[in-house]
DNA sequence: GGGCCAATAT
DNA sequence: TATATTGGCC
C-alpha cells in the first residue's frame, strides 16, 4: 500500500529492476533443445523471428478480444497482477493428457530487502510451495480410487497410492478429499439441486453410488464423524438424485491397476493411454473453466521422468 | 503416525 | 476461488 506507480512517458517505475531484455529468453529462441525434441518427437521449431513472434502475439490477441471467445469470456488476463505464481498452461482436454507446468518463480530479487519471509532460509533453494491443480482428469482418477476402495478404504494415503500419480502427495489428497465429501455430503443431503453452482469440477463427474462392499458392521470407532453421520443414511434410498446411474468404473474391487499417470508427461508416442477412463465416456462436460493443469512446484518431485513441457519453463532444468 | 475436521492462510 | 497448512482430536 501506498506504492505508487508514476508513469513518465511511458516508462512506468516498475520497470526498474527488471531483467533487460539481454537476460531473458527471447520469445523467438526455442527453448528445448533439440535432443529433446527430437525424442518426443516434438517438430523443431523453425526459427522464429522477432517479427514472427510479434505477429503471433498480434494475432493471438485479437482472436481472444475477437469473437474467437469459445464461451464467455473466460480467460485470464495477463494484464493483471501475477497473483499467486501459479501459471497455469491451458490444457487441450480433448484427448490430451495433463501437462504439469512448473513456473519458476523468480524469486531472485533477493535485492527486495524486506522479502517477507517465505521461506527464504533455505540456502538459496526458493522452495515455493507447489500448488497442485485438479484437473477434470486428475479428480477423475481420484474420484475413480474412492471407489474402488471403499468409503472405508478411501484414506488418503491408499487413494493416493492407488491413483498412483507422479507428485501427488498425501496431503494433496487429503485436503481434495475432505473438500470432496463435503460436495458429497452437500449433494446427498439436498437430493435434488443441482450442484451448487460452484465447484464445477466435482458436478462434471458423478460421485459413486455408496459403498457396495466394505461391511457396514465395522464401525468407525475412531473419532471421524462421517461414517455415522446423523443424515439420513444415503444408501439407495438417495435414489432421486445420483443423476447418471453412472457406470461403476469397475464391477468390484479387483485392483484397478491404473496405469500411472504422470502429471504433466505424456508418453512420447502420444495418445495411446488413457485407456481406462476413456471405456466411459460422458461427454457431458463443458467445464467452463480454463483448465489451467499443472502444478507449480519446485521440490523434485521424486519419481518424475521428466520434467519439462516442450513449452516454456524448462529453462534452467538441471539434470537430466 | 495416520486420519478426520474446522479454521485459517496463501 | 482453489488449494495448502495448521491445530485439535481420536
Amino acid at each position: 500500500m501506498g506504492e505508487e506507480v508514476r508513469i513518465d512517458e511511458g516508462v512506468a517505475d516498475w520497470e526498474v529492476g527488471l531483467p533487460s531484455p539481454d537476460d531473458l529468453t527471447p520469445l523467438s529462441q526455442s527453448l528445448i533443445p533439440a535432443e529433446l525434441a527430437s525424442a518426443f518427437r516434438i517438430q523443431a521449431e523453425p526459427t522464429r523471428t522477432l517479427l514472427d513472434v510479434n505477429r503471433a502475439s498480434q494475432s493471438t490477441l485479437s482472436s481472444l478480444r475477437g469473437g474467437g471467445g469459445h464461451s464467455s469470456g473466460n480467460f485470464k488476463s495477463f494484464s493483471g497482477h501475477v497473483d499467486d505464481h501459479v501459471i497455469a498452461e491451458e490444457e487441450v482436454e480433448e484427448g490430451s493428457d495433463l501437462k504439469k507446468v512448473r513456473m519458476e518463480e523468480s524469486a531472485d530479487d533477493p535485492a527486495i530487502d524486506n522479502c517477507t519471509d517465505d521461506q527464504s532460509t533455505a540456502a538459496g533453494k526458493t522452495s515455493k510451495k507447489a500448488r497442485l491443480v485438479w484437473t477434470p482428469k486428475l479428480h477423475k482418477r481420484f474420484v475413480d480410487a474412492v471407489a474402488h476402495l471403499g468409503l472405508k478404504n478411501a484414506v488418503p494415503k491408499t487413494i493416493m497410492q492407488l491413483m498412483n500419480v507422479d507428485g501427488l502427495t498425501r496431503e494433496n489428497v487429503a485436503s481434495h478429499l475432505q473438500k470432496y465429501r463435503l460436495y458429497v455430503k452437500r449433494m446427498q443431503g439436498l437430493s435434488n439441486e443441482g450442484p451448487s453452482s460452484s465447484d464445477h469440477l466435482f458436478a462434471s463427474i458423478p460421485v459413486p453410488p455408496q459403498s457396495f462392499n466394505e461391511s457396514s458392521s465395522a464401525g468407525p470407532s475412531h473419532g471421524n464423524g462421517i461414517a455415522n453421520g446423523s443424515h439420513s443414511s444415503v444408501g439407495n434410498g438417495g435414489t432421486a438424485n445420483n443423476h447418471v446411474g453412472m457406470p461403476m468404473p469397475m464391477p468390484y474391487p479387483p485392483p484397478p491397476q491404473m496405469m500411472p499417470m504422470q502429471m504433466m508427461g505424456m508418453a512420447p508416442h502420444g495418445h495411446g493411454f488413457q485407456g481406462y477412463e476413456a471405456a466411459h465416456s460422458h461427454h457431458n462436460h463443458h467445464y467452463q473453466q480454463q483448465y489451467s493443469s499443472m502444478v507449480q512446484q519446485q521440490r523434485d518431485w521424486s519419481g518424475n521422468k521428466y520434467n519439462g513441457y516442450p513449452h516454456h519453463v524448462t529453462q534452467n532444468n538441471n539434470k537430466f
